[in-house]
DNA sequence: TATGAACACGTTTTT
DNA sequence: CGTGTTCATA
């Protein structure tokens, strides 16, 4: 084991890092630690990234090869973000070291072995939609729920079997426990598991879950190819252990299982998706699974001013399943956290855009500063606000750019040319022909599935001339060599399945140019626009070798990192807003937590069961150590209501606010809009009432002082 | 197959 | 109240 410090000789390509003054004792503790199992507890802010990257550089400069270290993530972001800032500590080139997502390293394994898995060459990987839809025929096919409305929804159903994949718990427990409601429909629900698992090989197709369990399945079917991995990854680190589900965790184990030089790195308190299988008792029980583990705290905060510390401190102690730890602050004393209760969210909007207009004042930037919130919903008022002031913000939106109709239609047309098998990309193209519709289009796949060319299937009398557009199209996507040919080489023709593959590039321009540009013009008003998204996807394609990468990296990454491009220009100075979620890793001078009433954050349904309330307060907490300087917090009194009239509009400040001692806040008071300045009719909380407000200077606006009680909202009846 | 009317339902969080 | 889904009909 000590031998991987002996293979080549750090001599002459030494980075020349100073580790000792780069990094604190505890921080160097960790990086400089010798292989072996090691976990590392870093709080929030206290340099976990840097530490990783610092570690990740140490191994170099001790003579690991890039290609033999496996660093793990959760997000592409945080990969990224790794790589290039230990690429710029290290000479090195670090192409081949294996950097990213669990999704991605999963994907990578099975492209490499698809057949170990049951798969073709060209399989699809199906987004959620894809698989909602699998399981949607499946339910037809079935007749399962023609008569009971009651009976889960495929949405709902391919959670559960999500949820069952990625915690490796059978359904059967699961309707026992966590969804009892479901108890009366496990037999059925196990079906459905089993048939949407067939369903996916027989259309060639995997998940987002099978890029966890196959590669793990096929590495322990396959000794020798499992050994491989085991012996090419000599050093393994793994970012946000603390979310790590069971599957990863194994996988993990697995991977490691021969160097056993693995060095996890998290946090308990961050731990934010268990919802999606995350147990952060895999921290806990890491010691046990090695023993001779090493364990390092790095409780160093550099991130946030003491006020905002005490404050974290303090909402983060109220969970009992925790392993308490206190983070330090460095950082010198700096402003109170501010609380600010609004009156609605349209006045709540008012006062962020305010306020950041006198930061701005102050000389902060926009990109130092974010607003923060439970769901993407919480965020409409304060769009609408900031586009009104002419404010540029971006927004990590929940709506993926993959998830656009157009770009599903061109992902389709490149699944279909090399994975024929794909039935789901072939109806969504199909129905596309005018004519064509759901049950037409099933009848012509089963048709093509028997190998018939597709210029051979008869489709209606009306649909025939775009019919045979796009057959030429396929065929001509497909290098089909009916139309034009050079001999291929020998050796190739030989193996009719290894066909020479059209670029990824070349296959959207012949989509684009020859065919799809006229479907957009007749179904969409904006054509022109979707036809550039799609233009400038093709531009973006260029830089992957196969197709089959190109929709991997569509389908795996994330709408934000996509979309940017055709965004403002990256240097533009805007504001951000993000969910909680979407915030993890990130850091800002000047944090708005916005929403924050009881039953929005935390969100009604988690109030019931005491584990999800600790989760939504670990989300809190993860929202509140986002901040450097400034954090403001605040809430609306009343909830517009949005036709829920049976719902009290009347809302109480969050719960994690009441938790924490008043001497840890400010509290400001936004000054009622002056009578004289509203429309004579308005009502208090009108929105003409609020609107006026906008009109107010600042600092009359603003009541910067805390001495003056609050009104009291918490009991309006 | 495509359309409109009736009807239910009410928004987490993401690879 | 607005959106999405289902059902009946041309």
């Amino acid at each position: 084991m000590s031998r991987i410090y002996t293979l080549s000789r750090p001599s002459r390509r030494s980075s020349g890092i100073d580790y000792r003054g780069a990094l604190n004792d505890e921080q160097y503790e960790a990086v400089t630690s010798p292989p072996g199992p090691c976990l590392v507890i870093a709080g929030a802010g206290s340099g976990k990234t840097r530490t990783l990257t610092y570690r990740v550089a140490w191994l170099i400069d001790q003579g690991l090869l890039p290609s033999r270290i496996l660093l793990l993530t959760f997000t592409n972001k945080a990969a990224r973000e790794m790589l290039e800032r230990v690429s710029s500590l290290v000479p090195q080139d670090l192409t081949s070291l294996w950097g990213g997502t669990f999704h991605h390293v999963g994907h990578r394994i099975l492209r490499t072995h698809p057949r170990e898995a049951g798969l073709e060459q060209g399989f699809t990987i199906l987004d959620r939609d894809d698989a909602q839809e699998v399981l949607t025929s499946l339910y037809s096919r079935l007749e399962i729920n023609a008569k009971d409305k009651r009976f889960p929804r495929p949405s709902v159903a391919l959670e559960i079997i999500s949820y069952s994949e990625n915690t490796n718990r059978a359904i059967t427990e699961l309707c026992e426990k966590e969804f009892s409601f479901l108890a009366e429909f496990v037999e059925p629900l196990i079906r459905i598991q089993s048939q949407y698992r067939q369903r996916k090989y027989e259309i060639n197709a995997v998940d987002y879950d099978d890029l966890l369990t196959l590669p793990l399945k096929i590495l322990k079917q396959n000794p020798l190819l499992a050994e491989r991995y085991q012996f090419q990854f000599q050093a393994i680190l793994v970012d946000e252990f603390q979310d790590t589900n069971a599957v990863q965790s194994q996988f993990i184990d697995y991977l490691a299982a021969h160097h056993r030089h693995l060095m996890v790195v998290g946090d308990d308190a961050q731990s934010i998706y268990s919802w999606r299988g995350a147990r952060f008792e895999n921290i806990l029980s890491f010691p046990e699974r090695y023993p001779d583990a090493r364990i390092f705290r790095i409780r160093t905060n550099y991130r946030s001013v003491p006020e905002i510390l005490s404050l974290a401190n303090m909402s983060i102690a109220a969970n009992t399943r925790q392993f308490p730890k206190e983070l330090r602050a460095v950082k010198p004393s700096g402003n109170m956290p501010v609380l600010v209760p609004a009156a609605d969210p349209h006045q709540q909007a008012n006062f962020v855009c305010q306020r950041i207009i006198e930061l701005q004042n102050e000389g902060y930037n926009l990109s130092e500063m974010a607003v923060l919130y439970r769901a993407h919903s919480h965020a409409i008022e304060l769009q609408l606000e900031l586009t009104k002031r002419n404010i540029p913000f971006v927004i990590t939106s929940g709506i993926q750019f993959f998830q656009q109709a157009h770009v599903k239609d061109l992902a389709a047309h490149l699944r279909i040319a090399i994975n024929p098998a794909d039935e789901i990309a072939f109806l969504r193209v199909a129905s596309l022909v005018p004519g064509i519709g759901a049950t037409t289009a099933q009848k012509l796949f089963s048709t093509l599935k028997t190998g018939k060319s597709w210029h051979l299937a008869n489709p209606p009398k009306k649909s025939a001339t775009v019919w045979v557009r796009l057959a030429t199209l396929i065929s001509q996507l497909r290098q089909e060599t009916s139309v034009k040919l050079k001999p291929a080489p020998a050796a190739i023709a030989q193996d009719s399945t290894t066909q020479v593959e059209l670029p990824p590039e070349e296959m959207i321009n012949v989509i684009l140019e020859t065919y799809y540009c006229d479907v957009l013009q007749l179904r969409y008003d904006n054509a022109s626009q979707r036809l550039e998204d799609l233009r400038q996807l093709r531009d973006y394609s260029r830089q992957f070798a196969s197709t089959s990468e190109f929709l991997a990296q569509l389908t795996l990454l994330t709408g934000v990192e996509l979309a940017r491009p055709s965004n403002a220009p990256a240097d533009a100075d805007t504001l951000r807003l993000t969910t909680v979620h979407q915030a993890k890793g990130l850091e800002w001078k000047i944090v708005f937590l916005i929403h924050l009433a009881d039953g929005l954050f935390p969100l009604a349904r988690s109030t019931q069961e005491c584990d999800s309330l600790e989760e939504e307060r670990r989300l809190f907490y993860v929202a509140v150590t986002r901040a450097q300087d400034q954090l403001y917090l605040t809430y609306p009194i009343i909830r517009l209501s949005r036709g829920q009239f049976s719902l009290d509009p009347i809302q109480r400040k969050s719960r994690f606010i009441e938790e924490i001692p008043h001497h840890l806040m400010e509290q400001w008071q936004i000054e009622p809009p002056r009578p004289d300045w509203s429309n004579t009719t308005a009502a208090p909380h009108s929105l003409n009432s609020t609107t006026s407000a906008i009109k107010s200077p600042p600092k009359q606006y603003l009541e910067d002082h805390c001495s003056d009680p609050a009104p009291n909202y918490d009991e309006p009846f």
